[in-house]
DNA sequence: ATTTCTCGTCTACATTATAGACTATCGGGT
DNA sequence: ACCCGATAGTCTATAATGTAGACGAGAAAT
């Protein structure tokens, strides 16, 4: 149920990037695609910013975890949305969704 | 272009609002219409707050108007969204739709 | 004139957005 | 071992957005 305090902006986006990583996805990884579908620039800081909000809203979770991958390095950060979190992303997409109705033509959605 | 300062969530969906009304809006019967469409209980404060900033922000803009309309009091504010607001909102939407791409089922669009 | 609507203003505070400096760790020279 | 460059993440501070509620003004009903 509308379970109020709505997700901003920015913390959709990141959520919506974890999601498209697939089940889960490292942080960076998840900073780069938004990025890189965007277009936007984002700093570390307003990115693990808002990390740590989803997390604390229960939005978002993380683990740390070694990758085998070949040259690696320290732990990283892999993300998961919680069902809270895509309950959430769905409540703010109806909303855009109900307002937007009859629009695409002019918002050049369906591009 | 990509103008820099992005709209918040609920600025897009107060935008969103007056378009739907058609070119223009009487600030309250957007007030309702999101409240209707959303399910949100937008406080006057809120609102106005919100319309005052976009406004500043050359998003929108507004006329007083006395509707000729029978019975009717005090002028009215009338609420246009300029150019400028509806570049915001297409280049916020462009930003969701690259992160939701095949993830309509997932966020239940489509409903 | 006093009450009662409706519409809008103003003030204050909470939440979200964002940058940038700082720390830590690993791998590769040398 | 030691320094360097790179990557990953932390911390602090500040701006922008979101939100409520008290307040004031005009018109209409009583």
């Amino acid at each position: 149920m509308g379970s109020q305090g709505f997700l901003g902006e920015f913390e959709q986006l990141v959520l919506l990037a974890v999601i498209q990583e697939g089940d889960s996805a490292f942080a960076l990884e998840v900073r780069r695609m938004i990025e890189d579908r965007t277009g936007r620039s984002i700093s570390r800081g307003a990115f693990y910013t808002t990390l740590d909000r989803l997390e604390r809203k229960g939005m978002a979770t993380w683990t740390q975890e070694t990758p085998k991958d070949q040259r690696r390095r320290a732990p990283l950060r892999l993300y998961r949305v919680t069902p809270e979190g895509l309950d959430a992303l769905r409540e703010s997409r109806r909303a855009l969704d109900s307002l937007s109705r009859g629009l695409d033509a002019l918002l050049e959605r369906g591009r």
